[in-house]
DNA sequence: CTTGCAAAACGAAACGTTCCGTTTCATATA
DNA sequence: TATATGAAACGGAACGTTTCGTTTTGCAAG
């Protein structure tokens, strides 16, 4: 299960040392420190290259672009969500959004939320980063395909919904608020949940009703 | 009422020469042409100065960065939008969303969605941008917001339903499908208008309901 | 098992190139 | 007189590539 990144080079065909972790490790460390100093507009890979001490060759041998390193740190954040209790719906989505908007907000000292704006931006001119960043977001929502599986098998959702569907909508309002610096604080979560969930509730594949 | 952009340099009180209003078109045709043929990530100040056989500083003089110009065109796109049959809010918003969804499209030529995405991500590092964008939402939405002030009023949504929200929320599910690449054509957009109704109908200033 | 060798990755430095944002100049407009 | 404009030139920064010498790896010959 290779990251979406990595995922870009071929296994290997002949001898030669490895890729160090270590380099990588220190190039992923250097472009979080500039992310909190100088803002990721002002990142520049020969100062990525610099702080982490290795040469500009290497970085760009395995990350075409800044946003590459961008991804890999979004890859990397995704680890640490819990698994859904299955009590009901709301409190699972409460529980999900709260850490998904934390890791988001930064909570953890990564700011994602950073990262995922300006990764959407470069992939509208970089197919191959579009791609990357949708297989990621497909991997990373898994908890949430689950969690509305669960839901629609205890018959809190309708049994025709569409997950995939119902999947995406349920992150557009939160990334609408991501996109427009509105990221709810924790008490106002329950309300963004309840908004999305009176959508779902209704039914999100049901045909288009007759017209008015 | 000018541009969120004109207005950061409104307050010129010389008496000198003014500014070429033939200039500033210039550069925005030229900016056009490059994102068609470039690329935004691609494009520069050089070229764009270059291909309007404007100077560079007076483009800097008027826009301080690209994103700055890709707003000046935001704005200017959106003056075609009809005024709203109040029939229903379903067709209504089936009317807008086909003509905003078209001109991210870039049905007109210019395919705004680009210059959104760009745009969004580069103010996240430049709070002025943040700013004017801001402003500039609130400006475009305006006839959302009378389509779903006249359903509130027709009782087509609950009396209690804040208006603000509202507009965010309906503006939430295309906007996702915009940064995601997944655009709905227009015999879709019906489907995507039915989603959001859902949420809307249910009331979205509800108070959050119990715990399970 | 040991030794040798070719393939690959690495840090570092240097390279030409492009773009940045500013400054200077002469000219045009009010 | 005050300002805007096009054009040109500027130093500086970052780009992305190329070189170099070194280290790590796998395989194959001895």
């Amino acid at each position: 299960m290779a990251s979406p990144v990595a995922a870009l080079h071929e296994a290997r065909t002949s001898v030669g040392a490895r890729r160090s972790e270590a380099t990588e490790a220190a190039v992923l460390e250097a472009f979080v420190e500039l992310l909190a100093e100088v803002g990721y507009a002002a990142i520049t890979m020969e100062a990525v290259a610099k702080r982490a001490r290795a040469g500009k060759a290497t970085i760009y041998r395995w990350w075409p672009t800044k946003a590459y390193i961008a991804l890999s740190l979004i890859s990397k954040a995704k680890v640490e969500l819990p698994t859904p209790q299955g009590l009901s719906l709301r409190s699972d989505l409460i529980d999900y959004m709260t850490r998904v908007l934390g890791m988001w907000r930064g909570d953890a000292g990564l700011p994602v939320g950073v990262l995922v704006r300006h990764c959407y931006a470069e992939a509208w001119s970089d197919p191959a980063l579009a791609a990357a960043l949708q297989s990621e977001r497909l991997e990373r929502w898994t908890l949430l395909n689950d969690m509305l599986q669960s839901a629609r098998d205890r018959g809190e959702l309708p049994a025709e919904t569409d997950l995939a569907r119902a999947k995406d909508f349920a992150m557009s309002w939160p990334l609408y608020l991501l996109m427009t610096d509105q990221v709810p604080e924790p008490d106002a979560i329950a309300r963004m949940v309840d908004d999305t969930l009176n959508g779902l509730r209704a039914g999100l594949s049901r045909p288009p009703s007759p017209d008015t």
